[in-house]
DNA sequence: CGAATTCTTGACTAGGTTCAACTCCGGTGG
DNA sequence: CCACCGGAGTTGAACCTAGTCAAGAATTCG
């Protein structure tokens, strides 16, 4: 668990060994959830964030009319609801999509330490940018693509995210999410996710069973879904070349 | 032009009058674009970002079968693009959607002062996550909202954003969007963006002819489309008291 | 082993796209 | 001054993707 931890904050940039020793003095405590329940509640002002460290977690808004809609998705060793630091109040909910155990860190503590350590400070804001980045990926995929391309696309980032901590290899990984969970996530009914699984099991593109995934051809998958991953590769700026301002007609 | 700079960084929190001063002196220069250009190209590694005084900017993704999806909309007094600041390589372009000027802040000049200025460095933080606030709104809409109520959210959201920056009263706004931008961002096509506006128009809530929208009935508006404008309303939280983790089934 | 989810499939429906034609408007040049 | 032009808006008709409703099969869990 402690090595997830350390991949983490690897990934976060070249922190000083300071700023790393820092963070982890911030986790103050472990709390375990069982699936469906709510880490947080949409209205409430949570006093803490968390880091996840096992199991999925869903950023859930739910509408008047009963429908859902998950607007993404936590994987072991994201933080979690770094947006309840400086915001007032929770526009969503945070809901366990499996078993989960997260490491808790209080805001105070959060507020004194980015006050003194501003690479860190930077770094967690980066965190949030790549959740940023994660959700426009999803608008696009929401608004201009085809429900099996969504499918398909949100497979692949599952995979590499998952990859990412080493909880998956040789194109597998173990999965807890229902269909319904996915129909959530993707804007689409439970029903059409399973016809459009079984679209990519028929064409042997990837296979869903008992919670495991499988993708038994990941080329074929990623030019099927026109999967780019550049967006989840997102890394700390260091120097700062660059070209300038650009004037180009697209019209 | 001043006083909206001023309203902005009013928005910001409650900074002090030092944090105020360093960010204007921020402000290294000026640029135009004309409608169409874009700002910054997907792919580049900008050196600067940059404060918009004028017109509309859109963040747009572009599919290879030469689909759109714009996924964010600035309207004046909007920082954009302080993701570049941080992230490597931009993962989506900046189009200016209207004639539009901008204020010039170099990454360089906004690294140092954010390194000696956490309180700023927190309130820059916070301007993107009101960003990804406004990204989860817009991603319930396109999963799971129809395209009448899609459409009167962004009306909505526009109006409200508009006001604060005093570029709408009276439930009215010029808007130099043209169907097929709204298309673009809402996910649908131009041609039924035309007919959704008709049936706003024809049950008497909103009328858009020449680039001017006028709300004729806010109430029936936001209750049509169930908008709810607490998003739009975040603020840096000050104290930090709130509930403890809550617990609750949701399934 | 029985109950409750979850998954699977079929038949029908509806919201939205596509294609195409036509209108409206502002700008431009003869 | 007006005729023309191009971009934006408007509308109809045919088509299609995905939603809804419903029922049965498979899994999981107590």
């Amino acid at each position: 668990m402690e090595s997830l931890i350390d991949a983490k904050l690897h990934r976060l940039g070249d922190l000083s060994n300071d700023d790393r020793g820092r963070l982890e003095g911030l986790l103050s405590g472990r709390r375990r959830a069982a699936a469906g329940e709510a880490l947080v509640e949409e209205g409430s002002r949570p006093t803490f964030s968390t880091l996840l460290l096992s199991g999925f977690v869903g950023r859930v808004s739910t509408l008047a009319d009963g429908g859902r809609q998950i607007t993404a998705i936590s994987v072991p060793g994201d933080f979690i609801d770094l947006h309840g630091f400086l915001l007032n109040t929770m526009d969503h909910s945070l809901v366990a999509l499996s078993d989960v155990t997260v490491a808790v860190v209080q805001h105070t503590d959060l507020k004194r330490v980015t006050e003194h350590a501003p690479r860190l400070a930077r770094a967690l804001w980066l965190e949030t940018l790549i959740d940023a980045a994660i959700h426009r990926q999803w608008l696009v995929a929401l608004g201009r693509r085809d429900a099996g391309t969504r499918l398909g696309q949100l497979i692949c980032e599952l995979y590499l995210r998952l990859e990412a901590v080493a909880l998956a290899q040789d194109h597998t990984f173990q999965c807890p999410l229902t269909q319904s969970d996915l129909a959530d996530m993707l804007g689409m009914s439970s029903v059409h996710v399973n016809r459009s699984l079984k679209v990519l099991r028929d064409t042997g593109l990837v296979r869903w069973r008992n919670g495991q995934v499988w993708i038994d051809d990941w080329t074929a998958l990623t030019e099927r879904v026109a999967f780019d991953a550049s967006y989840l590769d997102l890394k700390l700026s260091r120097s700062s070349s660059g070209a300038p301002i650009a004037r180009r007609r697209t019209a």
